[in-house]
DNA sequence: ACAATAGGGGAAAAATTTATCCCTATATGA
DNA sequence: TCATATAGGGATAAATTTTTCCCCTATTGT
C-alpha cells in the first residue's frame, strides 16, 4: 500500500466527497453496483477498460470508506457480492445528477474535451 | 504540456463530467469563481494550499473546456478576471449537489477517511 | 536602487494513481 | 489432461498529476 506524504483537505464537503469518489473507476463502479451487477466478474465485464486488479483496489477503498459492503460466499469455485451501503445509497442521486449534466451536455463536452486533446498532440508536433 | 498516451473513455456523461471536473482544484476553482472571486490573486488567497502556477494550470483547463473565460484588461499593473460562461453556470447546481452531500455527511466522512489514512500508516510501521 | 504587486510560464522533481505481469487455489466441462 | 471460470494479491512499471524552483514584464512606493 501506499502511504501518502501529502495529507488531503478535509475543510469542506466538497473536499469531503472529493476524497471518497476521487478515483478513475469509483463513480462507475458505485453507478453498476447500484444497478445490480454485484459480483467482481460481472463489474468487470461491464468495466472492460481496465483490469480485475485495479477493479479490486478501488472496491476496497470504497469499502473502507463504508460506501460498499463486501459479502464472501463460502462455496467453490469463490462468490463475492458488493452491495452499496446505506449510506453508500445516499451517493446515487448525487452521482445521477453528474450523469444526467453529463449526457444533457453531450455534444458540447465531446467537442470541447477532443478539441482540447488535438491542441496538445498539435504543441507536441511543434515541439519535436 | 504532457500528451497522453492513454486516451479517455468518453462513452457516457459520468465520463464526460469527469473528464472536465477531474483535477485537484477545479471544482473548487469553479466555486469561487461563482462566488465573486475572480481575479487571480483572489482566487490564489482563497485556495491557499497550493501554488499560483498549479491554478494557473487548472484554470486554463476549465478555459479550454469552455467553463470560464479569461478577461484581460490592458492596464498596468495587469489584470485578469475570470468568470463562468453559461456552460458554465449550469454546472454549479451539480457542485452544489455534491457539497451539499458531503457536508450532510460530514461527520461519518471524516471519521471514515481518517480511520483508512490511519490503517494505511499502521501496515507502514508493521512492514517495516 | 529595491521591494512589492500584478500577471505569467518552462523545466524538472516528487507524489500519486493506474496498469501490467505473474502468481495462488479449486471445480467443472471438453 | 488442459482450458475456463471463480476470486485474490505482491511486485514493479508506467502514466499522470501536482508541486517546486526559478525566471520574466512593468509600475508604484519607500
Amino acid at each position: 500500500m501506499y502511504e501518502r506524504k501529502i495529507l488531503p483537505n478535509l475543510n469542506c464537503g466538497l473536499d469531503l466527497i472529493g476524497e471518497v469518489l476521487y478515483g478513475k473507476w469509483k463513480i462507475r463502479l458505485l453507478w453498476f453496483i447500484n444497478e445490480g451487477y454485484k459480483r467482481p466478474s460481472e463489474l468487470q465485464r461491464k468495466i472492460p477498460d481496465t483490469t480485475r486488479r485495479v477493479l479490486n483496489i478501488q472496491l476496497k477503498e470504497l469499502e473502507e470508506h463504508e460506501l460498499v459492503t463486501r459479502k464472501i460466499y463460502p462455496v467453490v469455485p469463490p462468490k463475492v457480492e458488493y452491495s452499496l451501503t446505506e449510506f453508500g445509497k445516499t451517493l446515487i442521486p448525487v452521482i445521477s445528477a453528474l450523469g444526467k449534466w453529463g449526457d444533457e451536455n453531450e455534444e458540447h463536452l465531446r467537442t470541447v474535451i477532443l478539441e482540447r486533446l488535438r491542441q496538445e498532440s498539435r504543441q507536441d508536433i511543434v515541439s519535436v
